[in-house]
DNA sequence: CTGAAAATCATGGAAAAAGGGGATATAGAT
DNA sequence: ATCTATATCCCCTTTTTCCATGATTTTCAG
């Protein structure tokens, strides 16, 4: 018998998993949080064996969470889960903790086996996962930092360096630095396209 | 009773809705599809009353396939399907015959409710949706003339006006002069929020 | 035909960003 | 202790954009 929790804000695919999975006698079904936090709580009263864990949720990023529980609480495996196949995240995802990563477009057959393989203690990658680990990614979202975004946010504004450094109580320089950095990151040629990039992403 | 179809590569997104749906009589699952050349398949035999179809699909874009369901089945009622809650691609899909727009994390309330009022020919947009499309009134989008819109969108690429001036072949001083009756038109300060604003827009 | 809108072209100067160098300080992870 | 990432700061040069103020030609609807 696994223990199953599911952390994930898109209920449909909650839903989905549930359903998949109701079946399965071998699989006992512990309920789902919709965000961080009140994964963190429930994990203060009882233990899954294995958490699916979206990349994406509304109050932190699965990945941070993924970092604290598996410092928290290091029996639990941690399997991520998310519609984009994206390098990046997968990385993280795996730097920080997690057993494996499967995409939303996984089949029963595929979770099922993601979850003995991750259960025993091995490290589960889907096809598409593993595929994508070896290539370098193109077209995706780039990592940022949190100041990187912050100063993205004020260039898409339209703030030149001067008030953006005036608004954030650094030196122009330190903005233009970020701003290199932000250009190297999206592999963008200027302002105008890492807006039009950022913006058809959704980060701003 | 209304037939329902779903176009989407998201098997647990898939799975999730069936499961949502199974139990609602009024509600007769026709099956799914994972990309837009089977869908169009399926079409040829078959006509759902309503198809759920995700905005990302393998093979082509479902805002693509929306415009060619909706054309050849003018009668088929579409609701737009996606975890991004992103005006451009809300904007896009419904200007081409979308009759609404959900977010997967949507409840089966509200997915129902969708339905119902769809069904009715009427359009649904779910709040967050409907929240996102109010943000840039559609009449504070400028009229821009073609011209205009095509410099627009070299800019938004990252070409220079050098660049831009070479590829349609004209002179750099008129491409400076429609880049500046683009800013005043957009009320912009300089090209980031130019570029900012009409991503979000949705008009490149 | 005629006027308005659109598209074209130009000059010169001010402001801003891009590119290429660096450097220091701090926090975390190994 | 060392390595890495983040965030901070500086200088100099070139490129690009922004602004103001013009003008001419083309296109199209009334």
């Amino acid at each position: 018998m696994t223990k199953i929790f599911i952390v994930d804000d898109h209920y449909m695919v909650v839903e989905g998993i549930r359903s998949l999975l109701q079946n399965t006698p071998a699989i006992e079904w512990m309920g789902h949080a919709m965000n961080a936090a009140s994964c963190l709580a429930f994990l203060q009263q009882q233990h899954p064996d294995i958490i699916l864990m979206d990349i994406n949720l509304p109050d932190k990023s699965g990945i941070e969470l993924c970092k604290e529980v598996h410092d928290k609480y290091p029996g639990i495996f941690i399997l991520g889960l998310s519609t984009f196949n994206q390098q990046s995240f997968i990385q993280k995802m795996m730097d920080n903790g997690a057993s494996g990563y499967i995409l939303k477009n996984a089949s029963l057959d595929e979770l099922l086996e993601a979850i003995n393989v991750v259960k025993k203690g091995r490290i589960f990658l889907s096809n598409e996962a593993a595929a994508t680990l070896q290539k370098p990614d193109k077209s995706t979202v780039p990592l940022i930092t949190s100041r990187e975004k912050e100063v993205l946010g004020l260039v898409a504004e339209g703030l030149t360096n001067n008030e953006i450094a005036q608004q954030l109580f650094i030196s122009p320089t330190t903005v233009e630095t970020h701003r290199k950095s932000l250009l190297n990151k999206f592999d963008a040629k200027n302002t105008a396209s890492l807006v039009r990039m950022a913006a058809q992403m959704g980060v701003i």
